[in-house]
DNA sequence: AGCTTGACTTAGACAAGTCTAACTTTATAT
DNA sequence: ATATAAAGTTAGACTTGTCTAAGTCAAGCT
């Protein structure tokens, strides 16, 4: 007997190439790398493994179809992603486009019953008549619920070797001009070059200038880190 | 060196060494090995991934604290875990075991800005005076809802001549407006009247109208079949 | 001090999933 | 028919996360 389970990444796969024979009639290799932006080996590779659980038929060069198990897999997969959408979407007024990236998350980790339950929750929110309080105000409360910038952080706690804009500096900062004056100012890029274990004391790099301060003021600083690829050190 | 972005699994191991250290105030590996049920090389591979990102301090055969930046993404995972188990518990009615479980895997794929939102939705369902109606409902809905049936098909697999009831229609369905108007809508019961064997029209009867679709739109409509009676051999 | 024992780590295997580079197959255009 | 281009596959590297087996460390007990 086959295994019934399928990773997260396999059942997005099965998904894909529902999608495309519902509006292509044959998937190739390329759509579903495209859709699921990943390279066309890995497609070769997810093809291999799903065909070896039965869920398509797969001969090389030729276009893929679903077996009668793949084709319900792939739908229960995509009745998950359009029930929580919906929710995300008209219940949680995500946008479209959000409810949608989320969905294609949570598909992968929800159940039938607690799927079942989202469903009837939405859809008393959205139908009984008791409701129309609880629907206006949550049409005029949650979309105001933006999320932070929540890639901003305290300079403390950058890591080391890693680069940084400076977002804001706030004026409790000891010694603000001092170091506005070595190039630390909105704007500036700067290094973590140094912590010290125990101590408080930080080591920064900003323009050509090296300086140091204590950690607890560092938290004065609000930093952007830069796409995480710096050459470290340690 | 490393991005700010961790793995799921490392969100788990650094929830529970933050747990550990709150309970006992040493966390030590074995106990992190029992609460997460890994072995305990796995622990100390995940230690070491950690210490390298800068969340833990980690000495071989010494118990691990948490650095400052360790404490503050731990402290939001367990907040997101949190939130999301009480929604699950208090609003969609799961059990405790079940509402803590689901919350431990929604936890790393839930944003800030989502996470307010259930928080919100969960607040006004719970508070509202003019949601008793709802929570009533809720109460005592929900809870009958068990899971694990899970043979809803789309429409296109419905065998000739059974019958369904509609469980979802995609807003990708063409034409989705017509068919709601004949009858074709979420509850309503169908019966599939006719497949044209090589051709993709399939025909079905709802209410007291007949209407025929293409086969690759039907599979937009999610049915659950009436009298189990379709062959399941693959 | 030396032995015993449980906790912990290291070493090495493996599976999944991704990539790039290089190759093969199929389609298209002379 | 042959050359070229596009599509697709294979090979092999790398990362993450898990395990078992085999060691090392440290603490407590003779
Ligand atoms: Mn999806
Ligand atoms: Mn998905
Ligand atoms: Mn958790
Ligand atoms: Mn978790």
């Amino acid at each position: 007997m086959r295994n019934l389970k399928i990773s997260s990444s396999l059942e997005d796969y099965l998904e894909a190439i529902a999608e495309i024979i519902e509006s292509e009639k044959h998937a190739h290799s390329k759509e579903i790398a495209e859709k699921l932006k990943v390279s066309t080996p890995s497609v070769s590779h997810a093809l291999q493994a799903l065909a070896a659980r039965g869920l398509i038929r797969y001969q090389p060069h030729a276009p893929v179809t679903l077996t009668r198990r793949g084709k319900k897999l792939a739908d229960a997969i995509r009745h998950r992603h359009q029930v929580m959408k919906c929710f995300f979407a008209n219940i949680l007024k995500l946008s479209d486009e959000e409810a949608d990236d989320f969905a294609c998350k949570t598909e992968h980790i929800l159940t039938e019953k607690y799927k079942d339950r989202f469903v009837a929750l939405a859809d008393a929110i959205e139908n009984r008549e008791d409701c129309t309080g609880l629907r206006k105000y949550l049409d005029e409360y949650l979309p105001t619920i933006e999320g932070e910038d929540s890639d901003i952080i305290s300079l403390d706690l950058l890591p080391l070797g890693h680069e940084a804009t400076v977002v804001s500096i706030s004026e409790n900062l000891p010694g603000i001009k001092k170091f506005a004056d070595l190039g630390l100012v909105h704007g500036s890029i700067l290094q973590m070059e140094g912590k010290a274990p125990f101590g408080d004391l930080i080591r920064i790099r900003v323009m050509e200038s090296r300086l140091s301060m204590r950690e607890k003021d560092a938290a004065n600083i609000w930093v952007k880190p830069l796409n995480a690829n710096a050459n470290a050190a340690g």
